[in-house]
DNA sequence: TGCTTGATTGTCT
DNA sequence: GACAATCAAGCAG
C-alpha cells in the first residue's frame, strides 16, 4: 500500500501486473515498448520509457541462452515464474537486462535495448560518466574498471554531455531533446544498464512487486502496432537459421534505439551493430 | 583445469 | 570500418 502512495505521489503510472508477464516473449516484448523502467537506488531513482527489446523464446531458440533447456546458474532465473529480471554480463565488462517471459515456466526473455530517458537524468549522466564496475557496489574493490567516453564539461549540474572524441572535440551535433548527449544515456543495452545502476545486484528482482527497487510501470500511452517496427537481432550470428528472425523490435523514428538507420523506419545515424 | 566464446562499447585510423 | 578491452560462463578433456 505505502509502495503504491509513493507512486502515486512521484507521478508513476500503475505497475504492469505480475499476469502482464505471463506469454510468449515475442508477445511480451512488444508489449514492452511504451512501458517505464524504473531503478530506485540510494543515489536516487532514475527511469525511462523502453523504445527498443528483442524476444529471446526458450529451448528451441538457437539465439537464447536457454537454447537446449540449457539450466546453469547464470539461466536458472528464466527457468522459474515470469516478470522477474535476468541481469547478465557479457564481454567481461558490460550488464544487459531482460524481463523473464512465460508461459508455464518456459525459459524465455526479453532483452531490452534501449530507454528513452525520463526520470533521474542528471544521475544517469553522473552514472555514464563515471567508470563503470562489473561487480556492482562502486566500493571500488573490483578490478575491471570500464572507461566510458561520455565526459561532463567542468560545470557538472547543467553541462552539456558530451561524447569525447579524439582531439577532445565532442559537443552535440545532434540537437534537439534527443540529441546525441541524451541518446547515448541509454541507447544499448549496456549503456541503459549503467545509466540506471542496474548490476547483478538486480538479478531475480521481481518487477511487478510495489516494494521492489527494480520495477516497470505503465509508460505514457500504448504504442500502436503501426508505430512498432521489426528486423533481425543484434548480435546472434553464432544462432543459424534463427539468427534472421525478425524478434527485435522497437518504436519506430524513435530517436532513443540504438542502431538507428538500420532498418527502415529508423532514424538514419551510426550503425554501431554492423561490422 | 584450461580453453573458447560472447545478446557490447568505445577508440583509433 | 577495424579492433581492443576484459572476464564470466560454458564446455571439453
Amino acid at each position: 500500500m505505502e509502495a503504491a502512495k509513493r507512486d502515486e505521489r512521484a507521478g508513476f503510472g500503475p505497475l504492469l501486473e505480475r499476469a502482464f508477464y505471463d506469454r510468449p516473449a515475442v508477445e511480451l516484448a512488444q508489449a514492452l515498448l511504451g512501458a517505464e523502467l524504473v531503478h530506485e537506488s540510494p543515489e536516487g531513482v532514475a527511469s525511462g520509457l523502453i523504445v527498443e527489446v528483442e524476444a529471446y523464446a526458450g529451448p528451441e531458440d538457437r539465439a537464447a541462452h536457454s537454447r537446449g533447456g540449457r539450466r546453469t546458474g547464470r539461466t536458472e532465473v528464466m527457468f522459474g515464474p515470469p516478470g522477474h529480471a535476468y541481469v547478465f554480463a557479457v564481454y567481461g565488462m558490460h550488464w544487459c537486462f531482460n524481463v523473464v517471459a512465460g508461459p508455464g515456466g518456459k525459459p524465455e526473455a526479453v532483452l531490452v535495448r534501449a530507454l528513452e530517458p525520463l526520470r533521474g537524468i542528471e544521475l544517469m549522466r553522473r552514472r555514464r560518466s563515471r567508470p563503470s564496475r562489473l561487480h556492482g557496489g562502486g566500493d571500488g574493490s573490483a578490478s575491471n574498471v570500464v572507461k566510458t567516453t561520455l565526459t561532463f564539461q567542468d560545470s557538472p549540474a547543467d553541462a552539456p554531455l558530451v561524447e569525447s572524441k579524439r582531439g577532445g572535440k565532442g559537443g552535440d551535433a545532434g540537437g534537439g531533446p534527443a540529441g546525441r548527449r541524451e541518446r547515448f544515456l541509454t541507447a544499448g543495452p549496456a549503456r541503459l544498464c549503467q545509466a540506471l545502476a542496474i548490476t547483478g545486484a538486480e538479478y531475480g528482482l521481481p518487477l511487478w512487486e510495489p516494494a521492489s527497487p527494480l520495477r516497470i510501470h505503465r509508460g505514457r500511452a500504448p504504442v500502436p502496432a503501426a508505430q512498432i517496427a521489426s528486423g533481425p537481432r543484434v548480435g546472434v550470428d553464432y544462432a543459424g537459421e534463427w539468427r534472421d528472425r525478425p524478434w527485435r523490435f522497437w518504436i519506430r523514428d524513435n530517436p532513443y534505439v540504438s542502431l538507428p538507420g538500420r532498418f527502415p523506419g529508423d532514424r538514419p545515424g551510426r550503425r554501431s551493430g554492423e561490422r
